[in-house]
DNA sequence: ACTGGCTCCTGAGGGC
DNA sequence: TGCCCTCAGGAGCCAG
């Protein structure tokens, strides 16, 4: 299920084989993602060269000439790079053909991921205007995450999760960030203080560095743009772990459930 | 303004 | 062996 780490880890895989290259064709197979696919996108993108694979949180950004491609995986979305014509199999339900003879294959089998067209700056897109902060971005801080938290009730580990609060913190890495910064997931965000979030500010980016440099987690669905799987998976400390021992204390792995997500936490290592 | 719950979808995995 | 049920998960959307 791509989180950030996945995304960057695709978006470094395509760019250098996509960047430059002139659009031949686009393929719809099956237009029903979570919205549909554009028209647009098949009648504009043709004969457009691409000049830039940009991320924003989750969505890729494919900058061609008069608009940008706006791409999420949802979460078993992937895509690769293969010849162009390649046998369709089940769930790869968009082409992007290049005149390098390489196309883009989108393949999502639960259909969570979205596919866009806007010829406007895209970070003015609806979906991505009120994006939260990039996490490894210098101006990510304990001190913008505090700020934000002021007065909420809801669980840290659900603040995390949203992604107005912060971009790319999905469910695997708000557990195991949560458990490098020794809090508890079920305490209000509003009731955490400053210099616990200034530790939990750089678990984030401790954990989302340390998976991008593995090539993201990889538990069911996800490969990364070269096919090949990540290796963070083994690196998990509290995530799907449930009963096995805290690394750091060796108590038990604790699963809760916060909203409809499970979380898991060493109730003595996080308070 | 917040918050929690629902929703989309398919494949995996468990129980019988 | 095979069927049926439940669950997983990103994030937009809506009701309270």
């Amino acid at each position: 299920m791509p989180e950030l780490p996945e995304v960057e880890t695709t978006r470094r895989g395509i760019a250098p084989h996509l960047v430059g290259q002139r659009v031949t064709q686009v393929t719809v197979r099956e237009a029903r993602l979570r919205w549909p696919v554009p028209r647009a996108l098949a009648r504009e993108l043709p004969g457009q060269t691409l000049h830039a694979v940009e991320r924003r949180g989750k969505y890729l950004l494919l900058r061609a000439d008069t608009g940008t491609v706006i791409l999420h995986l949802g979460m078993s979305g992937s895509v690769r790079l293969l010849p162009s014509g390649a046998p369709a199999r089940k769930h790869e339900h968009v082409d992007i053909a290049f005149g390098s003879g390489q196309c883009l294959r989108l393949t999502d089998p639960r259909r969570f991921g979205s596919l866009h067209w806007t010829r406007a700056d895209p970070l003015t897109h609806p979906l991505l205007v009120d994006l939260g902060p990039e996490p490894l971005a210098a101006d990510f801080t304990g001190e913008i995450l505090q700020a934000r938290a002021q007065g909420r009730k809801l669980s840290i580990k659900q603040f995390l999760m949203d992604s107005h609060t912060v971009v790319g913190v999905g469910n695997i890495y708000a557990s195991e960030a949560l458990f490098l910064a020794g809090i508890d997931p079920r305490r209000a965000a509003g009731r955490i203080a400053a210099p616990r979030y200034q530790h939990l500010a750089q678990a984030i980016k401790t954990v989302l560095a340390a998976s991008i440099e593995q090539g993201g987690t990889t538990l069911r669905d996800f490969s990364g743009g070269d096919g090949k799987s990540g290796y963070f998976k083994q690196h998990l400390r509290v995530y799907g772990r449930e009963g096995e021992p805290c690394t750091a204390c060796g108590r038990p792995i604790r699963l809760v459930r916060q909203g409809q997500r499970a979380s898991y936490l060493c109730t003595r290592c996080q308070r």
